[in-house]
RNA sequence: GGCCCGGUAGUCUAGCGGUUAUGACGCCUCCCUUUCAAGGAGGAGAUCACGAGUUCAAUUCUCGUCCGGGCUACCA
């Protein structure tokens, strides 16, 4: 059996939508479990949607992701070019064959006519579609187009009876009658070729044994399948992933954030807890297990395991994979990878000392636990980066704890034994806490509420001991006295 | 409108003629606990879209209906 080859084909348009890369992702997936090789080819045959950078921007979500490829636009390869648009002497000299072989013809009708015969279509509820004008254009015409230059597009000619039939992967038996498709476009009148004509030339030439691609494509699949038999080739194994659609049930938009692939680096996901959803979005192991490695993933890809519905994009379930693998994180990798999102803050400088890096890694240390995104951790941590007379008081936090009668005293107590502690730990400092509670006749609770607020403004966050040996004796007694300040000109 | 593909809890899914219909997210309760999380133990939630067949037996097979999605460009 022949190696396999797969490839991903985006079109520099936009930005990679999460649908596309998934479907990427597959393809890579398949290709790797095979054995196979996994390359790009840039499908940018549409000048006029063309964007600056679209391409980068595709690779750097592939590479971010772990995708890597064997053949592509930066790294060459055998099968190069990779660009369809440096390729177009290929797909002119397959149209001409095309022609000589009766299997296409040139069409010299107007966009205006083309617009009106669908006008037409539309209005009398027929079945749009080219109604084959040129397709036996007596001889003379054609002269006289020649002679004028007239522009034109090669189209495809359409068997006027039989039927098509394939497997596909997912869907398995298709069958479609003839009849109903028309003479679809193969090259433009700008020279370059359409979607139909650029795909099955180059994914014969680069010998691509099976096409994954998305589900909108299975109703050109016909199309394509006829135009191998026309050019005598024989067909890859036709692939369609189903969409994945919004929570509207409609095929997720472009506008949605969550649609964007890059908007998930940007919002501090882990590539890994990404890698680990998406797959198993539209495709199941069978196992009733949904955390797996890259090399488990790798190891039980496979075609029948792809689902044939559309799948709804459930953000929830996204966060919660982030939540595990953040968990999982060794301290100093959590560390590192959450550092640019507090910067970005301004809650660490640009040039962070050694000093400050290990701080920081107490820090996540606490957090990590409560930590759904890299990108929460300057809201949950700014309490331990902000200066001791910056950091928020919270309003209702001040509400429920200090405004009432002995909030100052249990500070002023609590702050003194603080004062005096040799040994700044955790254990201490929760004697400390507890002994003051013991004193006042209350439970430890009415103690370590407010001292919570006085040192972190907020009536949440990691274990109270654990924070305030993190935050050092220094800080804290000086948060103490911030807080005991508070209180007094309250009353 | 035409053609095509789907339809198992709110969501992702297992199932491939006979199961108490699988696991997970989310939701709820309890435990742990100084809070929030995390963790542990439970729970609610599915007439397997609906209606006919085939069969001793249908979530599983067939057909119809309904609903959802996709395509219907000199865009991909």
């Amino acid at each position: 059996m022949a190696k396999v080859r797969v490839r991903y084909a985006p079109s520099p348009t936009g930005k990679p939508h999460i649908g596309n890369i998934r479907t990427a992702l597959f393809n890579w997936l398949f290709a790797r479990h095979s054995g196979g090789d996994f390359l790009i080819r840039i499908e940018d045959t549409d000048r006029e949607r063309f964007v600056e950078g679209a391409i980068e921007t595709q690779l750097h979500a592939l590479k971010w992701l772990g995708v890597d490829w064997d053949e592509g636009p930066d790294i060459g390869g055998p099968f190069g070019p990779y660009y369809q648009s440096q390729r177009l002497e290929l797909y002119k000299e397959r149209a001409e064959a095309l022609i000589a072989s009766g299997h296409a013809y040139r069409c010299y009708c107007t966009k205006e006519r083309l617009d009106k015969l669908r006008e037409h279509q539309v209005e009398r509820g027929l079945p749009t579609g080219y109604d084959r004008r040129c397709r036996d254009l007596p001889a003379e015409d054609v002269a006289r187009h020649e002679a004028e230059g007239t522009p034109y597009v090669v189209r495809f000619a359409m068997p006027r009876e039989g039927t098509v039939t394939w497997t596909d992967a997912v869907f398995g038996e298709m069958s479609w009658e003839a009849r109903i498709l028309d003479d679809h476009v193969l090259m433009k009148s700008d020279g370059f070729p359409t979607y139909h004509m650029a795909n099955v030339v180059d994914d014969h030439l680069m010998e691509i044994t099976h096409v994954i691609r998305g589900e909108e494509w299975l109703p050109s699949t016909p199309r394509h399948v006829l135009m191998y038999q026309a050019f005598g080739w024989t067909h890859p194994v036709f692939v369609h992933a189903t969409n994945i659609l919004g929570k509207d049930r409609r095929k997720l938009s472009k506008r949605e954030a969550s649609a964007e692939f890059l908007n998930y680096e940007r919002d501090g996901y882990l590539p890994e807890a990404i890698f680990n959803f998406m797959a198993l979005l539209g495709w199941s192991t069978g196992e009733d297990r949904d955390m797996y490695t890259r090399e488990e993933i790798i190891e039980r890809f496979d075609l029948p395991g792809l689902v044939g519905r559309p799948a709804i994009l459930d953000t929830d379930k996204i966060a919660w994979y982030n939540g595990v693998y953040i968990r999982a994180l060794p301290l100093t990798d959590l560390a590192r990878r959450g550092l640019p999102y507090l910067q970005a803050a301004g809650l660490v400088s640009g040039t962070p000392g050694d000093a400050e890096i290990d701080y920081i890694g107490r820090v996540m240390a606490l957090e990590q636990e409560r930590i759904k995104t890299l990108a929460e951790a300057p809201q949950l941590a700014d309490f331990f980066l902000l200066d001791d007379d910056k950091y928020v008081f919270d309003e209702k936090a001040v509400q429920k704890w200090f405004r009432n009668e002995g909030a100052a005293d249990k500070l002023r107590r609590v702050r003194e034994r603080f004062e005096s502690l040799s040994d700044w730990a955790a254990a201490g400092l929760e004697e400390i806490v507890r002994g003051v509670a013991e004193t006042l006749e209350i439970k430890p609770a009415e103690v370590i509420h407010p001292v919570r607020v006085a040192l972190t403004g907020r009536t949440f966050g990691p274990g109270l001991y654990e924070t305030i040996e993190v935050l050092g004796r220094d800080r804290s007694l000086r948060r103490l006295d911030r807080a005991i300040g508070l209180i007094d000109s309250l009353v």
